[in-house]
DNA sequence: GCGAAGCCTTGATCGAAATCAAGTCAGAGG
DNA sequence: CCTCTGACTTGATTTCGATCAAGGCTTCGC
């Protein structure tokens, strides 16, 4: 099951998403508080964290790995509506059951917090709801920066801008900039299938492998194995992007 | 110019967006602070409220009318990620510029409050912030289900779940129920041109128009004029949108 | 080494929605 | 009354991505 936790710490201050997460501005006294009330669960790749409509009596920060949260129609259509990466946050205060589907797609350690006790702490410590509606208002804008996508653009386009996200990602992980580059090479492993892109990106797996060999072709990537990407040029990635030269982000 | 204000009521407990907007849980002491920064503005239907990328200082609520936020591609591309109805929040706090534009489709009125003395308020009385996270919450709930719409659903789903939101968001305002009714009979009149549909939906005007006859030529609905709609059997056109039978609310 | 299962690629064909192109219709203004 | 304009409809054609189908490449267990 893979239930069984192997964290390389276990105090709050010593967490890798400490200051990026839903308890970044929380001081010693509230964490002290949060540490009572958390617990961690790990989770293998492929396995579901939460089914749509399971009820919940938690809320999560992811600390290790990737997730996906996704909906399911009837006959089977599925959409990705968010990729879950560390620090980010699981689950709705005042909501009873899940609205989407919660899957691991690597290894996942989640930091989890009974929801009642989480509940009572958003209404009293107001450093967790604040940091809340910013991590909310951000999830907003890329939601919205994703119907665009979804509603607008080419399939090239939609492989082109999944790969530049993910590119600029790792670019500011690696490099540690605040502002990521917008030219030179840079390299990555893509984090999901071609069946999860497809999903992602409104695309069948299909048309993503033919798009992927496409922008090999022409030579705006190189491909190493399937799964390893590098970009020799960022800006000629950006612009296959259909996004204006700032990258589309919200100003 | 339409800036002249010619509004019912002038204090904020008898606005008819008091208990739902993002002042809905504000004591009194905390109303008259927000009626110190607030100011009215309107205007006229086609008329731009904000420019993508334009200073903002300010936020508000929409009191009256109907407004689109869109986002427009370099190309000309254009793409709706939100439709704001009264007591809808327009503008993020902690950002100097607008992400999208915003564009009156109906006469409209917004209640402003001056963006620094809001962030003001917001790190001081709770009660805003809890509303406004709440309210961000649901609009990220309404940007999911309207991704699953953009990726996944063909064209008559769309244009049916488009008819079924505003259906019963006509039939919850009209008859005053929590919960919308499931079946029976409704008829609107449509906010939006066949362009701005299409806009929404991820659409031409052209496909628009084309679901829109065959909805009515299968009796689905019934036109009177261009732009109202009777639907005989709300039932009949839940099961056309694709989603399950609860109308894939979350639950 | 061999077969099976996953994941991915590529080819052929099909179909839904886009595009291109006329029109219709209602209302506004001269 | 007539024309102009903007919103909408409808038809013909094209195109992009879906669907159907086959095969390749790894990895894993036997």
């Amino acid at each position: 099951m893979g239930l069984e936790t192997a964290l390389s710490f276990d105090k709050c201050s010593e967490c890798p998403i400490r200051h990026r997460a839903v308890c970044a501005r929380c001081d010693s006294d509230e964490l002290e508080a949060l540490e009572e009330i958390k617990y961690y669960r790990s989770f293998d790749p492929g396995q579901t964290v939460i089914w749509s409509g399971d009820r919940m009596d938690f809320v999560a920060s992811v600390v290790e790995g990737i997730a996906t949260l996704s909906q399911t129609m009837e006959d089977g259509r599925t959409q990705m509506v968010g990729l879950l990466l560390p620090s980010d946050f699981v689950g709705r205060p005042g909501r009873e059951h899940a609205a989407y589907d919660v899957v691991a797609t690597t290894k996942l350690t989640m930091c989890c917090f009974r929801k009642k006790p989480f509940e009572e702490m958003l209404t009293h410590t107001p450093h967790i709801g604040q940091r809340l509606l910013e991590m909310t208002l951000d999830e907003l804008d890329a939601a919205r920066e994703w119907m665009l996508l979804l509603g607008r653009k080419t399939a090239r386009e939609k492989i082109a801008s999944l790969l530049a996200i993910i590119a600029r990602r790792d670019a500011t992980l690696t490099n540690g900039l605040a502002v990521p580059a917008v030219s030179g090479s840079v390299s990555f492993d893509l984090p999901l299938t071609r069946e999860a892109m497809a999903d992602y990106l409104g695309l069948t797996l299909e048309t993503v492998s033919r798009q992927i060999s496409a922008l090999k072709r022409d030579g705006v990537i190189t491909l190493e194995g399937k799964r390893h990407v590098s970009v020799p040029d960022l800006a000629r990635l950006m612009d296959e992007t259909g996004d204006d030269a700032d990258g589309g982000f919200p100003i």
